[in-house]
RNA sequence: GGUCCCGUAGCUCAACUGGAUAGAGCAGCUGACUUCUAAUCAGCAGGUUGCAGGUUCGAGUCCUGCCGGGAUCACCA
């Protein structure tokens, strides 16, 4: 149980008892919170309803307050409430409510922290979505650890999620890949390519590329023309950049549930593809022929002023409306867009999670409206930026000189430095911050490095069973033993502390997958690590509060159960945020 | 010029979507170590939340206008 949440419903009853005529009115009832006090000195819940409400209710709101903690006269579970500031009201609640986190915990596994109920409705979360032109680098690594663990999140939450990528294969890109890659293909059959013409993609991986061609087509592909060598090409060059795409994610245990390839909305008659789309659109008086204004910054000499096909994106809150279709009549990238955002609302996801890098800021308005056009206003586009990933070394810039072509691949990265510490420290930030990502920083072995701290306070809990098996082997330490243990002696002010903060992980597990905010859950789980590591201190100054008691087997059980819930609290954060929860560090 | 993001302790960042006296870490002082119960912890010090207004019981958070930093700005994808 989680006692916010308990709280709140209970506050909610005698409201609603108190005031009958609340008792239609869910809009007022929502509005009131249940939350831990900034301090700790006020107790350890702390509610708003009677300030929230007093509009509602035309009345002041220390008499509500009064109303309320008269109602919850003889609970068992308070200890103490009182009415503080200008009509909070304050509950202490007995020991044993923040005592029974650890049987919960223990009890539910990996399942403590997850709601009782799946909130409605399908997510889509799209993510990484990068061009399947080269490798993945370090640019895309932030968003893909964040969408990933924002529908682990999410996932956990038991929403229904299907994790997305966008395939980009439809656009000039490539064409120019295809050619890329037919030059490797001659490289291969032994000519003498020289210098890779501007204009082409120079990287090395393409060498293999074209090794493969070359098995499989011979030489076949150079009496082709033109264009039937490209459409030979394309789908097999393709197959291999997503294959290299696909293996560079699963280094950063990422994986897809779908690919989505943009060319099939090119194609014809699947439903919800861009021409289905746009005469959709027309239908409903969305489209029409006409001029944009040249924006400020233009000059008339850069601008070229012209009829186009138009999108009345300004009707769902754009800045502009938008163009659909090119000047050689192909459709724009946008109309695919809005396109894919349409077949997304007819696959029944009502609620689409857009992930995207730093540069695409000005892509928010129109993919909302696009959003909203295609779904009559009934599906959510939330597009989440992630911002830029500055690297360093030893607090300098790790230059990339992007001359040379050479870049940070998040293959060298993940090799580096190791999946754990990419992935938390890329989730240790809010996703619109920028991010330092310093190497020699990310890899110490210390306080200042969160992925270590976290990882140690884990470690740590699971030495305390070490020791336990080494010094007190007759004890049982067995899951069934651990649930026999006599909890209320766990009444230390110290150890209440703790508990209080291992009791906040269900709301904030929820609070973060609501908000769309998984670094949340890193900061939960950073917040522990210090909460444990504290509690394990103190046993240095007070040998009585050590996990092993020599002399009493009772208190070594009871603290080894809230150890093993610790741990296991742990394990649920980090798991949803894809890091590994040692047992030991090497 | 338009739009979006950011601006919080010397530094790097939080603040549970409007709550109470704005919190952590680093750096600086003080103290605690037979290194898996110090890879850590306790304490001290550090603030006009960029500026000015507004909304209300209450603003770092919401609205307006400025200042500073970044990103982006038809037809590429």
């Amino acid at each position: 149980m989680d006692a916010f949440a308990v709280f709140r419903n209970r506050v909610e009853e005698k409201l609603i008892n108190l005031y009958p005529e609340l008792s239609d009115n869910k809009a007022a009832l929502s509005r009131f919170v249940v939350e831990p006090p900034r301090d700790a000195s006020h107790g350890d819940l702390s509610c708003n309803a009677a300030m929230v409400l007093s509009k509602t209710l035309k009345s002041n709101p220390r008499a509500i307050a009064d109303s309320i903690v008269a109602a919850f006269e003889g609970d068992p579970q308070v200890a103490n409430i009182e009415i503080a500031g200008p009509g909070f009201i304050n509950f202490t609640l007995t020991p044993d409510v923040w005592q029974s986190v650890i049987a919960d915990a223990n009890e539910q596994g990996a399942d403590y922290g997850r709601p009782a109920v799946a909130p409605v409705g399908k997510v889509n979360v799209e993510y990484v979505s990068a061009n399947p032109t080269g490798p993945l680098h370090v640019g895309h690594t932030r968003g893909a650890v964040f969408g990933d663990a924002l529908a682990s999140l999410m996932a956990f939450c038991r929403y229904e999620i299907t994790r997305e990528y966008y395939i980009n294969d439809a656009g000039g890109q490539i064409t120019v890949l295809a050619n890329s890659a037919y030059l490797r293909y001659c490289q291969a059959l032994g000519d003498d390519i020289g210098e890779i013409p501007a204009g082409l993609y120079p990287g090395k991986y393409l060498i293999p590329v074209g090794k493969a061609l070359a098995e499989q087509f011979g030489d076949k592909l150079k009496s082709m023309d033109d264009a039937e060598r490209e459409a030979t090409i394309r789908p097999v060059v393709l197959e291999k950049m997503m294959d290299m795409v696909r293996a560079d994610l699963e280094k950063l245990g990422i994986k897809h549930d779908k690919f989505f390839s943009e060319s099939t909305l090119h194609g014809g008659g699947n439903g919800g593809d861009i021409k289905e789309t746009l005469d959709w659109l027309r239908e409903q008086g969305l489209v029409y022929q006409g001029t944009l204004e040249a924006p400020k910054g233009k000059t008339p000499e850069e601008w070229e002023d012209r009829e186009q096909t138009l999108f009345k994106a300004t009707q769902f809150g754009d800045d502009t409306d938008r163009a659909l279709v090119k000047s050689d009549g192909s459709y724009t990238y946008f109309a695919a867009d809005i396109a894919y955002h349409r077949n997304k609302y007819l696959r029944g996801y009502n609620s689409q999670i857009v992930v995207l890098g730093a540069d695409h800021a000005g892509y928010i308005k129109r993919l909302g409206a696009a959003g909203k056009a295609v779904s009559g206003g009934e599906a959510e586009v939330d597009v989440k930026i992630c911002q830029l990933v500055n690297l360093l070394r030893n607090g300098q810039p790790a230059k990339m000189s992007k001359r040379s072509g050479n870049f940070v691949t998040m293959a060298n990265l993940v090799e580096e430095v190791g999946q754990d510490v990419v992935r938390f420290i890329m989730l240790f930030r809010r996703n619109e911050a920028p991010l330092d990502f310093d190497f020699d920083l990310v890899t110490q072995q210390t306080r200042d490095n969160p992925v270590f701290y976290v990882q140690y306070a884990h470690a740590r809990a699971c030495s305390a069973f070490r020791n336990a098996a080494r010094d007190v082997p007759e004890l049982d330490v067995s899951p069934d033993s651990l649930k026999s243990a006599d909890l209320s002696l766990l009444s230390h002010p110290a150890e209440l502390t703790l508990l209080k903060v291992m009791g906040q992980f269900p709301r904030a597990i929820e609070a973060a997958a609501v908000a769309h905010e998984p670094h949340r859950v890193a900061f939960y789980v950073h917040e522990l690590a210090g909460a444990f590591n504290a509690f394990w201190t103190k046993g240095k100054e007070e040998p009585q509060l050590r996990f092993v008691n020599h002399e009493d087997r009772t208190i070594t059980l009871a603290r080894l159960a809230m150890v093993n819930a610790v741990r296991q609290i742990l394990r649920n954060g980090l798991g949803i945020l894809g890091v590994s929860a040692p047992d030991e560090l090497s």
